[in-house]
DNA sequence: CGGCTCAACTGGAATGATTCCAGTTTAGGG
DNA sequence: CCCTAAACTGGAATCATTCCAGTTGAGCCG
């Protein structure tokens, strides 16, 4: 059990803590996000219908959006990948995303605190946040050598 | 190598020396995005057709993957919208993205080279490259405060 | 310079992720 | 316990992109 919080929050006193109603398909659904970082919102829909049965899909993203919105969960949506969620907020942590099977890896930016993150011409935007994505290629898929296996998935 | 084309280098050229086969539509591709930087396919379509008269929609998209394949063309793809396309490849620039209204500028990394582009737990994944991505405002977004935009959120 | 061949193109249908919509259920404050 | 807004259902729609089977044309070759 990970104690990083102030003990270990369950998925409804996140969810009260947010202000946001408590439900089951909420509960389900952070607690699927928790046991599996970097879901896909198929992938939830997968979990909390094995523990609540019948689920529309549309209820999961409704959930995942409230869920994002409130700042309990982070969408990540890498390049041609469907989106992705984790319940590491909070920190601008950034990821790494295999070309071969699209896993993910989380990545901390010990490199300073933002390096990248002021470009050096603007354009006269306002920036806000700065996103880092690393590609390359996960463990399994550099050992098999770069077969276009879409068979792997951690 | 020799300098690679000249910046005067027509589209003709170019693609004869990326080794293509020179067609209507991929010339008028090539012009439509070096007209157009950061061009959707869908606007590229909307250029070619403005220039050749009917071209189908999968010729566009067979088009552009096959100068990007080349290397003629870069594809960026922010979180959210549809792809776009450049003709600036070879260095390793970034983007700013405007949340409002989507329009992207350049942003050349020139804060050493690869600040964050070294991950400080790579989690065995092999790196090959970084993706840089600012997130903000745009200068007429930035502006207007409101108006032309959907989900303002300033 | 006319033929040949395969890459390139046409047009229509399919895909996958996500969203829209209208009606029904339910959490939780009064 | 009752009410109301928020959440959920299920089906259809959207959007970018790709798949498919047949047709056209660029560029090499004799």
């Amino acid at each position: 059990m990970t104690s990083t919080a102030p003990a270990a929050a369950t998925p409804e006193d996140l969810l009260r803590g947010a202000g946001l109603r408590v439900t089951a398909a909420r509960v389900a659904a952070l607690r699927a996000v928790g046991e599996n970082q970097h879901a896909t919102a198929d992938a939830v829909l997968g979990s909390v219908r094995a523990e609540l049965g019948t689920v529309s899909v549309q209820a999961v993203y409704d959930v995942l959006h409230a869920l994002t919105d409130a700042g309990l969960l982070r969408r990540i949506e890498p390049a041609g990948h469907p989106a992705r969620y984790e319940r590491r907020t909070g920190d601008n942590h950034h990821h790494i995303v295999c070309r071969s099977c699209g896993a993910i890896g989380d990545v901390d930016c010990t490199v300073g605190h933002a390096p990248c993150l002021t470009p050096s011409d603007d354009h006269g935007f306002v920036v806000e946040t700065a996103e880092v994505t690393y590609w390359g290629l996960c463990p399994d898929c550099r050992d098999q050598g770069s077969g276009a296996d879409p068979t792997a998935q951690p």
